[in-house]
DNA sequence: CAAGTGTACATTGTTGACAATTTTCAGTCC
DNA sequence: GGACTGAAAATTGTCAACAATGTACACTTG
């Protein structure tokens, strides 16, 4: 059902947990987060927790203030989604644009096994399964390319676009727009898959 | 002379004297960082170094490998520099536009400083002065913006740009393009503003 | 009563010891 | 000689105690 992501360290699973929470608005804006809480909840010394906040407002889902702690960050404000939007699409295109003429098939069966994680979660209405797994086919795009630092650029942008994810009415669109984008790689034509890539983007 | 920024933490004060080491190629690509080494230097302990290194993998400057340490990271590829200098004008005149109206006298002449400093920085033909000075230059105007959360999404976009910093011939040129911003802003020309930060962003 | 002050309390920051992991390299086997 | 094996060393990961900082709130003062 769920992909199995492994995540080699203790500060990792705690982050994705915590992630989770934050892209399913378990987690809302502004809600504090405290250490021994956390540390207490997992089972694990205060070491962990820190560096997992430390990944977390890496990639803007957390805000650190010195001494005084960490805050679910806040949305980008109606002005600033814009601009995230276009960073997003800028580089998720220039990825599919750079390795489009290689991409495996190897590639696109991991793609599709996605996309069925994609369509199962639309089918059953489950939002928080939406948000990872549509995640999950953009970083795997953004992954198979050689520069691995892409993806490091990639991320704290993505997520910032990811909280509160609630731009469909019709659940079961954001399957068929993710389809889209797999149909046209798979036809080999360039300029569609990059058209839904960017339409899938907003 | 130079200006003096005030880092609150010891982790800040670490990073800080890591990231012109790396920004000066002292800290060359794919050097190794050790922990006690540096907390032995700094006469901290393991702690604050650790973080200093997450901070500055956040920034872009380091790269972490689980149980395995951190390096310096490589500067963009060829293929992907331009993307991120395009991402970096996309946030900067996206910032400048946004903010051009509500710029204020006391804005200009802090500006200004930071300008004297590039200006001697170029007459010394300092590199590693001018190369933070610079930086501070653009965090200026982008901490200028309401949304605090621009900073944290230009930061690791703009030192990825910083690494490794010579793009200029003639360095007194540096001077001149940062005038010329400051110039067009106070003479009330947004357009001439954004085509002279635009020029300056390459 | 408003504003400031001081003292507990809660929380984050730092440290050094210990655990787990990775790397190094000498020794062995084929 | 090249490839594997396995201890020793180097390095990072985790923990729990203590220090420093920030917060809440009763108290004083004008």
């Amino acid at each position: 059902m769920s992909a199995i992501e492994i995540y080699r360290t203790l500060p990792e699973q705690i982050a994705a947990r915590l992630r989770q929470d934050v892209l399913s608005s378990k987690l809302k804006p502004g809600d504090p987060l405290r250490e021994i809480d956390l540390s207490e909840r997992f089972g694990v010394s205060r070491g962990p927790v820190r560096e997992a906040f430390r990944q977390l407002s890496q990639q803007g889902l957390l805000v650190l203030e010195p001494n005084k702690g960490v805050r679910v960050a806040q949305n980008p404000s109606v002005e600033v989604r814009p601009l995230v939007v276009e960073l997003r699409r800028k580089i998720e295109v220039f990825v599919l644009d750079s390795i489009f003429e290689r991409i495996t098939l190897e590639d696109l069966d991991d793609w599709d096994a996605i996309l069925a994680d994609i369509k199962a979660a639309c089918e059953s209405s489950d939002v928080d399964a939406l948000t990872e797994h549509d995640l999950r086919f953009h970083q795997a795009i953004i992954r198979s390319h050689d520069d691995k630092d892409l993806f490091a650029l990639w991320q704290p942008i993505a997520m910032r676009m990811m909280m509160h994810y609630n731009r469909l009415d019709d659940i079961m669109e954001s399957y068929r727009e993710h389809k889209r984008i797999l149909d046209a790689i798979r036809g080999g034509d360039k300029r569609v898959a990059i058209k839904a890539l960017e339409e899938n983007i907003q």
